[in-house]
DNA sequence: TTGCTATATGAAAATTATTTTCGTATTATG
DNA sequence: CATAATACGAAAATAATTTTCATATAGCAA
């Protein structure tokens, strides 16, 4: 299948020809234009030949002229105006805020998308029978673990979390194999984090990561790797963004566990309800 | 204009002949067999003419067929079941994340509608002017305030936060006139940080306050007050969502905070990020 | 250089998709 | 029952897209 919109247009960027970059150009520009315009149009202002628009459409994996206008619609509905501007061009508050506040959304859309079923459910099932569950993070992601910690601990679930990376350590390496470690990492490459994990392997506990990269080194040796999908090319950005993707992912984890737990003859609807209303700040 | 995709079609629904009923049903059902097909395949599996659905697409406000596509196409990329309330509600955590991530994107979006460009830019003109900048929070609010604290310390803002309410109280008593207090609470009415208000302006400092609610004591009371903003019908249900956006809003500050700073805390963010660069493998 | 080959491109033909026209059938209305 | 209005399908007309084919251009070997 052809990837989506106007990334796939991307990737096939460099083996265009001469006219065909020229197309791919116009494209990433005006999306709009060739949702709406028929491919006589787009050639004409394009100054090339009808053909050469419709061969552009195959090259780059689409059945045709029309297939590429269906994968581009869905795109324009939401014109991110703000997304391609750097942060630095303007500087804004309103104008950072909306590059931000758009950042988030756009990842938390990109996560919702990347996350695995099956592996949420093994989560959940791991939340539920750990006989204790440590949440770890370092830097910036100690505060994620905090406040997995917070919830889970109201719900029942033996969790603990700790604020200092020597007593993370120390903790870890008293685990044993009932019990689960759940690690918070960006980058799934952090030293201190690379560490605890070999630690926490060691004493056979579970493991569980959300990171931010499939392939990083937390992310392949853990028993369960869910993580975090940003677009953002700037790492600062990223780690934004993707902190509240994780948190997400926490809230959705949390919730499931207390309506696991309140398996009575609710109906489900109430069961939502009722798992949420037991979040008040 | 057509309205948006099947919504439109449901409301013209009651208008249309037996033949165009059935080709309403028909898209309502499987909108991505109208989007990947011709007008051809689509009137032979209906069995009827083609030129009965070249007709229905103008009846119902497009320009024709392909107009009705391209106006589907967005709607069948993610078919958002959640929003059919009596859709199997089912207790699976893909189910719930799904349903807590759409909550959060919401949020996000109602935020950045109703930020104040005049109140960011005090806030940000605030924090770089401060002789020290306090941030509080009780309960799961906490959590925000030292997120805060920890962003902002890095960026070189003279920049404080306590983990216990007493801790806070003690502090906020001996603010001075040049100091900002800044305070998360969603319900901007609970009596810890109703108290704590009190207490800074007895000092003089500068108050800030990010709250759900614009009419709350502690919303009109504050020098600049920010919101977040829920669709969530469910008053208990909103904490989760708005703390994604106190510290959406939070990250936007941090940002723009930055960017003023320019060469001279450029230089100190620099340096920490540096140093937690170094702590990767 | 010359001649060869591969690739790129546009014009026009061929194909395919869509819309319009037109005639008949059906239903409603007085 | 007659008449008008509407619905509908078949086929013609039109529009859009793709393919074919001829030519141009660039790279390259002798």
């Amino acid at each position: 299948m052809a990837q989506q919109g106007l990334m796939g247009i991307r990737s096939h960027y460099p083996r265009l020809s001469e006219k065909e970059k020229k197309i791919a150009d116009f494209i990433l520009e005006h999306p709009e234009k060739i949702v709406h315009q028929t491919i006589s149009q787009v050639a004409d202002q394009l100054e090339v030949a009808d053909a050469t628009v419709s061969r552009f459409c195959k090259r780059i994996g689409y059945k045709g002229f029309q297939a590429l206008k269906i994968a581009l619609a869905p795109e324009i509905i939401a014109p991110n105006k703000m997304l391609h501007e750097d942060v630095n061009d303007t500087d804004e508050a309103i104008m950072v805020a909306e590059k931000i506040f758009q950042s988030n959304i756009r990842t938390l859309e990109n996560t919702l998308q990347v996350l695995n079923k099956a592996e949420l459910e093994q989560a959940v099932t791991l939340l539920l029978e750990a006989r204790r569950v440590e949440f770890y993070g370092f830097g910036g992601s100690n505060m994620v673990a905090m406040d997995a910690y917070h919830k889970f601990v109201r719900s029942g679930v033996p969790a603990f979390a700790f604020p200092d990376a020597h007593l993370q350590l120390m903790s870890a390496s008293q685990l044993t194999n009932q019990d689960v470690a759940f690690i918070f990492s960006h980058s799934g490459a952090s030293k201190d984090a690379y560490l605890l994990l070999q630690t926490v392997k060691k004493t056979g506990a579970k493991t569980i990561a959300i990171t931010g990269f499939p392939k990083s080194p937390i992310g392949q040796q853990v028993n369960i790797a869910l993580h975090t999908s940003s677009e953002e090319t700037d790492y600062r950005s990223e780690a934004l963004a993707s902190r509240i993707a994780q948190l997400s992912i926490i809230d959705a984890l949390y919730v499931t566990v207390i309506m696991r737990q309140k398996e009575k003859a609710q109906t489900s609807v109430e069961k939502v309800r009722n798992a949420i209303a037991a979040t008040k700040m």
